[in-house]
DNA sequence: TATTTAATGCGACTTTATTGCATTAATATG
DNA sequence: CATATTAATGCAATAAAGTCGCATTAAATA
């Protein structure tokens, strides 16, 4: 199934790319010029994110996030389960810490998989 | 407001404690002997979770997922920002991570929050 | 035992996200 | 360039998770 490429989705990108932060639905639905409907917004974005072009984030809310992906190997399209991200405070900006960080597990714990979103200040904003 | 102790809750604390997993509110649902209406459950869950009882946990399918509190203070309930969470890949135990875990970020980047889930074997399975 | 009010059950509702299907339009082909 | 193919879209319906209002039930207390 060969991709196509379309003014929506050109759209929806060039706003992950131009936003510094994580966006849900809403935000993104809200930074449009053009209506997209919503079904549209949501393939638009796992299509995106299937391809490894974004990164998908469950917040603490339980809704979904969508972040243009900075640090990720396109190449690798196993996104979800290997590693962490980190979303500076000040800049809102959204990054994969894929094997940046150092995780220490109490004696006799080994790691296999770990996700979830780290907040603090990138070291631009610090 | 004082708590009352209830049948109900009784019930679905039981089931948290004899679980190994964290459980989502189907999978407690099904757990359940007596009828216990959805909104109670759900009540319950967030009471438990309010006190520092249980934790509550936001998976990768968006769901919340509860589990009895096997490491953390119960007197400090600022539960849901500071931690993470370990399940263990065997077992099915949720722990919380409290202070255990060393994060240690890219040069420049300082932390704030953390939170999420790691998986892995806990001492007993590795 | 009577009183107070936390907890429950029920139903309606909200929000988030997905799916089916007919239509549109991007690419490929002759 | 015209046409065929089928990915992408829009619309509506639906699913699923969770919350809320309100009347009722039943713990705790006096």
């Amino acid at each position: 199934m060969k991709r196509r490429k379309t003014q929506s989705q050109e759209e929806i990108l060039e706003i992950l790319k131009d936003s510094n932060s994580a966006l849900n639905h809403d935000m993104l639905q809200a930074k449009l010029t053009t209506k997209i409907d919503r079904a549209t917004i949501y393939r638009v974005l796992n299509r995106f994110s299937d391809d490894g072009l974004v990164h998908k984030v469950i917040g603490d809310d339980g809704k979904q996030y969508f972040a243009f992906c900075l640090n990720c190997d396109k190449e690798k399209k196993q996104h979800s389960h290997n590693h962490f991200h980190f979303k500076c405070l000040k800049c809102g900006k959204v990054e994969c810490l894929k094997n940046e960080i150092d995780v220490s597990l109490p004696k006799g714990y080994t790691t296999e998989a770990f996700n979830g979103l780290i907040s603090g200040y990138c070291s631009n904003c610090s």
